[in-house]
DNA sequence: TGCGCTCTGTACCATTTGGTACACTGCAAT
DNA sequence: ATTGCAGTGTACCAAATGGTACAGAGCGCA
């Protein structure tokens, strides 16, 4: 009934943070922008992140990461039915990305170079989804290496697909993209 | 033999212009940053550039887009072998983002906000670069509609494989896209 | 009631921001 | 030689930047 105004803990202010470094990248998103959207003074957000703006995007890319952990890559290894886990992925990035009307933070952030104070946790955000991926198209069928590299295709057209609707403020652009990888994946099992 | 300390017209500031945006976005380009990378004090850009870094990104989306244009959008159109046209777009794709180790300042440009900024110029270096691209494949003997959509496929796994490739520190993440294409692009022919 | 703690707003800081003003340089045409 | 103008460096500006300090607010608990 009564709802808060503001956002409280340190947990609920990150999809905002998301939010405005996904619109402005990290350089360009100014402690302005970020006490506007998530409602919090500069001293709740020093509270919460000590480190200033670094910390944040850390926290952010902590919780995407966790996120795709759970729900996109854990089931691709271990899910008995490897052909219900690709589909479950495919779904859920078109949940995710909203169907091509938002952008991967993870991407934005590798094209800057403040791509080099979170390589690590940039390249591993990509790895491990290829891995896992490819952990699948294994179990469906698929030679190991031939696996390895349908997945690698795999990761880097959703990337693609998001710039590219981005670019053409096209949204469909990315759902073909991964219309055209649901046959690919999944017909030659 | 005596050659000049720093860069004379305005033709010539681009390139060096456009590896700033492309290394920090247009936001994050500051202006110390451009002096720095140009040699040019705010004196001679601003001579240049009256309407400040708005205007040098236009100059330098100009100047990318008339290089595709000539090198690779024009060829994929005309040229009445699309074969040899289609591999002279995919060796000076690789050439200009060297081998995956140069990143695109459009496609940068169309994850942030500032997209809106230079909205026409965003979608019309893609939209051109897939309609020419699914003319030669149509004339290679692809149906219409299969030769659009597999052209745009391919203008998706571009920028896809720049952003992994940069994701990942690992250049060959973009060739290997490269390869893909090749083989998907002239095969069917 | 009063203590202790998390959380928050505000005032403040030095630095940097994008941009302007302007006086100068050098050179080409007269 | 003089003029004119493209090109340049420097000083300057108000505004915004990321970040700090700190005094409180609100609340759980004794």
């Amino acid at each position: 009934m009564n709802q808060k105004k503001t956002a409280r803990t340190r947990e609920d202010v990150l999809p905002e943070l998301g939010e405005v470094f996904r619109e402005h990248g990290f350089e360009g998103a100014s402690l302005a922008d970020i006490t506007a959207r998530t409602g919090l003074g500069k001293g709740s957000l020093y509270h919460f992140f000590p480190g200033g703006k670094e910390e944040m995007a850390e926290a952010v890319l902590d919780h995407i990461d966790h996120w795709f952990e759970t729900e996109v890559y854990q089931p691709l290894r271990e899910d008995e039915d490897p052909r219900a886990a690709i589909t479950r992925m495919l779904d859920g990035t078109d949940a995710y990305f909203r169907s091509g009307r938002r952008v991967c933070l993870v991407g934005v952030l590798a094209l800057n170079l403040t791509r080099d104070r979170f390589a690590a946790r940039l390249s591993g955000y990509f790895t491990r989804w290829r891995d896992a991926l490819a952990s699948a198209l294994c179990r469906l069928g698929h030679r190991p290496e031939l696996a390895g590299d349908l997945a690698e295709e795999a990761v880097v057209a959703i990337q693609g697909g998001l710039v590219i609707a981005r670019a053409l403020d096209d949204p469909s652009a990315f759902t073909r993209t991964l219309e055209r990888l649901r046959v690919r994946l999944l017909d030659a099992g």
